[in-house]
DNA sequence: AACCAGGACGTGA
DNA sequence: TCACGTCATGGT
């Protein structure tokens, strides 16, 4: 077994099922009760269950760029409240009203229109799985927000890079700091089980594990994902 | 008071 | 191709 399924199966035992991606209501009950604990549904794979929530995982990818999940929840429970996070209906609104209610997460005149035209781009599939290509091509989203869309909107197996991992696994010596984004995404995708769950979960763990271990300077102290690795030892 | 947050784009070399 | 500046609010 390589090294990053080793990783994965401890970070697996470690933290557990961590239920990505987040979502605003999916019990049902309160609209505006959402966040840490209710929005994550851990252990449920049945995510997202309809063209509704895919929308709401892919504004989230977009609103999060370079921006606390926090700040995010904000905006959505601004956007939320302005029009239940409809497609159609956000396009209808004033610019500036949307860009009040997102301003919380930050960047908020590129991200309106990042929204606008992922807004667009979603309509325009009418129900149909885009390629990563179709989804990279919009204006306003890259490679790690295309990726977040493509495993947790539309459920396809591509491999999320994001600095988390960077950070974490230039710190353990598992990849060197010219790698670029594809170059780190290849190699995740060549060494692990090309599986919806693992891809999922992985990228998640990832994030918890790093918000605990390299958060602040100097990073990695005590992380045990260190016994995995001889170097260390 | 810097620094970071679940990045992407435009520019110039 | 790639390093660098820009975008903006919120928390530590």
């Amino acid at each position: 077994m390589n090294v990053y399924v080793q990783i994965y199966r401890k970070l697996m035992k470690l933290y557990g099922p961590q239920g990505w991606w987040p979502h605003v209501d999916h019990n049902g009950s309160n609209p505006t009760k959402f966040g840490a604990v209710d929005g994550y549904h851990p252990g449920d794979y049945s995510f997202p269950r309809n063209n509704k929530e895919k929308y709401e995982i892919i504004i989230g990818a977009v609103l999060t760029q370079n921006t606390s999940w926090t700040s995010v929840e904000k905006a959505l429970l601004n956007l939320n409240k302005l029009c239940g996070l409809d497609p159609e209906k956000i396009l209808k609104l004033d610019s500036d009203v949307v860009k009040e209610a997102i301003r919380p997460a930050g960047y908020f005149n590129q991200k309106y229109e990042y929204l606008k035209n992922v807004t667009e781009f979603f309509l325009s599939l009418d129900g149909r799985v885009p390629s990563r290509e179709e989804v990279i091509s919009v204006k306003g989203i890259g490679n790690e927000t295309a990726d977040s869309i493509m495993l947790y909107a539309f459920s396809q197996c591509e491999f999320v890079v994001d600095a988390y991992l960077k950070r974490v696994f230039l710190h353990l010596g598992l990849i060197d700091e010219k790698d670029g984004y594809m170059d780190i995404k290849k190699m995740m995708e060549k060494n692990i089980s090309k599986d919806l769950i693992v891809y999922q979960e992985y990228h998640a763990l990832i994030d918890e594990h790093a918000k605990r271990y390299y958060k602040t300077k100097p990073y990695g102290v005590d992380d045990p994902l260190k016994k995995i690795l001889n170097r260390f030892s």
